[in-house]
DNA sequence: TCGTTTAGTTATCTTTTGATAACTAAATAG
DNA sequence: CTATTTAGTTATCAAAAGATAACTAAACGA
C-alpha cells in the first residue's frame, strides 16, 4: 500500500467533507445565535446532558469564554443548568423546551439536505455507504 | 435501507472527521498566521495557481475581506501574484520558494500525523480505508 | 464608443472570538 | 480543620473575522 497515495486521498477527502457540511449548514442560522454559540447547542443536543467543562473541551474552548457563551444561550431560553445534587460546583446543561423546538427543527433541515443528497443513490450504493462510513469510523476516525 | 439511521450515522462520522482534523492541525501554527490566513495557504497548496475570485468562493470570504487576507501573505512573502497577461484584472496566486518551502514542512508533519493514526493497521484493513475514502468521496461527497 | 459587467482594492466599522487575571464556592485530601 | 484542587464566573482587553460602501481599471457587448 502506497502510504503517501493514501495521506494525499486523506487530505481530499477532508477537504469535501468539509465543505460538504459547511454547505449543509450554512443555510441554518438562528436569530441572534452567532457561530459558536450554534456549535454549542449542536453539541448539547448531540449529548445531553453536558457539562461546561465538556463543552469547554470538545469545542476547544476556553471556560470563561464557553461559560460566557453558554450564559446567552440560557439568557435566549435555548437552554438551562440543573444543578448536580452530588457536586454543587458542576451541572448539566439540557435543552429547553424551546431549545428542543428549535434543535429538531434544525435537524429536520439537516436530514432533508441529507436525504437529497443520497436520493439519487441504489440501495447497494447506500449500502456500501453505510459500510464505508462504518469502517473509517472504527478504524480510522475512531 | 434505515434512511434515518444512516443520517445518524453520517452525523457521528461527520463530527469525527471535523474532531480528528482539528486535532491533527491545531500543533500547525505558523508565526502571524492566522486561522483564515492558513487556510488561505493550505488552498494555494492543493489548488496553485488560484485567483482571488476562487479564494474568495471556496472559503466562504467576502472579496475585500479575502484580498484583505491575501496582502498580508504577500507582505510575508509565503505567495505572490502572477498577473494574467490574457486579462489584466485577474491574476493568479502561486507560493512563493519561501512559502513552498514552508507548506512543505506543513504537510510533512501532517503526513506524519497521519502515518501515525495508520501505523498499527494491517494491509488489508489499509486497502478497506482506502476504499472506503473511494466510496465516500465519489458516491457522496462528490 | 459608451455603458455595463467583472475582478479586485481600500477604508471603515462592528461583531465575534480568544486570552488572561482575579475571583467564588464547593469538594477533597492529608 | 486547613490547604488544595476543581468547576465555573466576571471583567477586561486584544485580535480576528465579517459586512459594507465607495472606488479603480480592465474587458466586454451593442
Amino acid at each position: 500500500m502506497n502510504k503517501n497515495k493514501l495521506f494525499q486521498q486523506f487530505v481530499r477527502f477532508t477537504t469535501s467533507v468539509h465543505q460538504v457540511t459547511y454547505d449543509m449548514t450554512k443555510e441554518i442560522r438562528i436569530e441572534n445565535v452567532t457561530t459558536v454559540q450554534y456549535k454549542i447547542l449542536e453539541l448539547i443536543t448531540v449529548s445531553q446532558p453536558v457539562t461546561l467543562s465538556e463543552i469547554s473541551e470538545c469545542l476547544h474552548l476556553s471556560l470563561p469564554n464557553a461559560s460566557r457563551e453558554l450564559k446567552k444561550l440560557i439568557q435566549y431560553q435555548l437552554c438551562e443548568k440543573i444543578i448536580d445534587p452530588n457536586d454543587r460546583r458542576k451541572f448539566d446543561i439540557r435543552l429547553t423546551e424551546e431549545g428542543t423546538v428549535l434543535m429538531n427543527k434544525v435537524f429536520q433541515q439537516l436530514e432533508i439536505n441529507f436525504q437529497e443528497r443520497i436520493n439519487n443513490l441504489s440501495e447497494p450504493e447506500l449500502k456500501e455507504i453505510q459500510n464505508a462510513f462504518e469502517i473509517l469510523q472504527t478504524k480510522f476516525f475512531a
